[in-house]
Formats: C-alpha cells, structure tokens, sequence
DNA sequence: CAGGATCCCTTAGGATACTG
DNA sequence: CAGTATCCTAAGGGATCCTG
C-alpha cells in the first residue's frame, strides 16, 4: 500500500492546483474544509458562541460522534476555541476564533456562488439527464444535489 | 435505513448554513465541489482547454476511473464542457464553460485564505500536539494536512 | 452535560482488464 | 485515445452504550 502514499504525494507535489501557491496549501485546507460537517459547524458557530448541545441542536443532521471529532480538528487547527467550566453539570463552550471568524468571508464568496450559479446548474442538469437517457427516466435519485426538497412546511413534527 | 435519509433531509432542510439563503444551496454545492478531485480539475482546466490524458497528466494522483467520472458531473452541472472529434484516434477536448469559469473566482478566495492563513494553522497544530500527547509523539501521520512535503527536488524520475 | 469507546455499514475511490 | 466495467479496500460516518 505504498503506493496510495504514493499518489497522496503526487496530489501535495503537484503544482496544478488554483495558481498562487504551489497548490498543496489549498489542497489541504479544502480537504480540511470540506468534510461534510467542517463548513456547517463553522458557519454555525459564526451566530456566536455556543456549548455542544446547542450545536447539535443547530445542525440537525449531525451525529455527536462527528460533532466532536470535528469540533476537535478545528480546535486543534486553531479555528475554533473550546471553554470548558468546571462545573457540577459540565459546561462547555465553543467559539470561533479570530482565525475561524477570517474562514466566514471567502465562504461567503463561495456561498454567493452558489445561490447566484444554483438554478443554471439546475437547468443543466435537466438538459443532460434529458438527452442521455429519456427512457430510463429514474434520472432522480442520482444525486440529491442542488434541489429545495420543495419546503413542505418548514415545520417540524 | 429510511433514518440516513431522513437525516440527509434534515441537513438539506435546515437552515444553518452560512446565512444568505435557506442553505440548501450551499450545502449542496459543497457536496459536489468537495470530493477530492473536482476543484483540482476546474483549475486545471482554467489553464485552457485540454484532453482527456493530457488532464491526466496535469493532475498527477488521479486515476482515470475518477478523471472520468469527475469530469461527467462537471459536465453535467454545466462546469465544464465536452467536444469529442470524429477522428480515428479518438479527441476528446474539455474546457471550462462561462458557468465554470465563475467559480473560480470564489475559489480563488478560499485558496487566498489557505495561503495566508496556512502558517497559522501549522503552529495551532504543533502547539496542539505538544499540550495534549507530550509522550506520544507519532503526533505524526495524524493527517497530512497542510504541511509541505519539503520539496525535496520537484524532478519527477 | 459533554464526550469516549465500539461496532458496523456504506461509499469514495484505487487497481486492473477490456473495448470502440 | 478515451473511456467502460469489475472488483476490492480504506475510511468516513452513523448508532449505541458507557462514564466523569
């Protein structure tokens, strides 16, 4: 299996990646960045700060195994900072970091993005599913992807 | 196994993500930005229009099971697009289409906030480590991360 | 309350071989 | 050349149970 290293070096070696620096720096922020909580999490603490439970509660998906594990890589890389009060009942809160709070920007860009681009890729993928497969027409199901579940009632039972 | 979905709906639905819209939206680009390859071929291809192998050579890990699949969502959501030339041996050119090149500047934000910040976020980690496991430091191999792989001679063999 | 420890399953993605 | 089809592994992540 040295050969996955292998190619894990390849990918940081290589300079291909959005030009400005050799490209592992991105590289690695965004594999940082782009688990499926990392991004949730920070834009969530960006409200303020905020103890565990609070959190789970804000990210309703969220298992509390990867809040933890994913609040503690962004301890540890210094985007967010934890409190911990020694109290009867335990007492915990989390807070973005100056260096956290400078994450909020270019994520807003990327937000931005988004919302702008969201219904020409929607089209987009109309047309593609259209035109390669009319028949098999469970084109749904393939990828969840950009579609509003259609907000029923944004209310919760 | 309708709970993975009915959380999967629950992240979609909710509405926490780094404000501007519901959150969906971002959400959902996220997910299809953040696979390990995608980012690194919009880049590549902001270099220009280029073929199939040679994307594969300008994207040194990748391997072309992911090359092609990668590139069929690109296409697909409208990124990037596909000219295949009826000729004997085989020309397949793709290029970044105008939605694509959008994208770049937003991602371009984020890989200026990785360059600037990178530091940072090395010595949070170093400081990290040292604090909490001073006896056990295979604080290596923890994750790759930002660390440069000390460009020992960027020749390739 | 805030998490650590386990178990387990799904999935991203690499390796390899085959085709038009 | 530009893929497609299979197979298979590592790991991300969910569910659960347990504790200071």
């Amino acid at each position: 299996m040295a050969r996955a290293q292998a190619r894990e070096q390849a990918r940081y070696e290589h300079t291909c990646m959005i030009r400005g620096d050799g490209g592992r720096t991105v590289r690695a922020v965004l594999d940082r960045i782009c688990d499926k909580w990392t991004m949730l999490i920070v834009a969530t603490l960006d409200q303020g700060r905020m103890r565990f439970t609070e959190l789970q509660r804000h990210i309703p998906g969220i298992s509390q195994r990867m809040l933890t594990l994913t609040l503690r890589n962004l301890e540890r890389d210094g985007l967010v900072s934890r409190t911990a009060y020694a109290e009867v009942p335990p007492r915990v809160e989390y807070e973005l970091s100056p260096l956290g709070k400078s994450l909020i920007p270019p994520a807003l860009a990327l937000a931005g993005w988004a919302i702008e681009h969201n219904a020409e890729i929607l089209a987009s993928r109309a047309a593609y599913g259209a035109k390669e497969s009319p028949d098999k027409e469970q084109s749904d199901k393939e990828r969840p992807a950009v579609e509003q579940p259609a907000e029923e009632s944004a209310q919760q039972p």
